[in-house]
DNA sequence: CCAAACTGGTTGTGATTGCAACCATATTGG
DNA sequence: CCAATATGGTTGCAATCACAACCAGTTTGG
């Protein structure tokens, strides 16, 4: 059998964990804070970052799909954390905007995610940060989303 | 609003996107290829690095709990692509192993993998790959799994 | 003008997952 | 020695997801 497949050394493989290990620590905080689950949080986050995306937006910023991104907005006006507007000029698209309420939930999920470190690490900083974000998105681009 | 959160300047978000991808893909391929769901063949490509493993080892190498990979050894087994032998050590741990057959799938789904460019990007190697995957190993060090 | 193709979003459904309870075996410490 | 604790693995079940079908609105091109 020809050794030249190894697990450790492929950062295809590596990349899953890591994104699990993150996603699950964020998914407790945010269900443990406000009751969200990870898709849902993962909607109002990016809401947070840009209040008044529409639905394909999230979808193209997230590891979502459309279907999934359709019931977490849902369950997210049902809470009332998120308000949905009829784009004035394309009947078709939503825009979705955080109540007040969902300003606070994305605030104090923010700062509980810092406070426990699920944020980030201090020590990954600086031009260590940048090179690691540079090498992340022109990876993204190579893979397209299906 | 404080604009301190930029979904595009967190490490952790883009990281689940870029992992979404990459399994997304892989995903497919090893159910085109060998009818293999994505933890089936996770588990058979952590086999075809190091045969032998126990379950739970394979669980502390990849981004799955013990019951997936039990339910994943369970159909890898039944499809006769994986034995179970009990370790002589140790009356409950199981090693796992490939078959001829799970040998066969496994070199079909790397080769596929790596032709389709799901395993990498060739532009990405030397030092920019050993700095990219030493990264990722101190931030999953970071983050150990629950 | 309008039929065909496309886009944004919703919903139905079977498959997959996460979590916890559980059983069997091993290890530890009094 | 053995009770308490820990570890490896399996299973049940509710929650979640992936995918595709679908509807409504928009764009395109003949």
């Amino acid at each position: 059998m020809d050794k030249t497949f190894d697990l450790e050394r492929r950062w295809i493989y590596k990349i899953t964990v890591l994104a699990d290990r993150v996603a699950r620590l964020t998914g407790a905080v945010a269900l443990r804070e406000a009751g969200l689950n990870l898709s849902q949080w993962r909607v109002v986050a990016a809401l947070g970052s840009r209040d008044g995306l529409t639905a394909s937006q999230v979808v193209a910023l997230t590891p979502m799909d459309k279907g999934i991104v359709s019931r977490a907005v849902r369950m997210l006006a049902d809470k009332g954390l998120v308000t949905r507007k009829p784009s004035p000029v394309d009947a078709r698209q939503t825009h979705l905007h955080l109540t007040d309420g969902g300003w606070m939930v994305f605030r104090n999920i923010v700062a509980e995610l810092d406070r426990v470190g699920a944020h980030g690490r201090p020590e990954l900083d600086g031009e260590a940060l940048d090179a690691f974000l540079a090498q992340i998105d022109s990876l993204i681009e190579s893979y397209p989303k299906p």
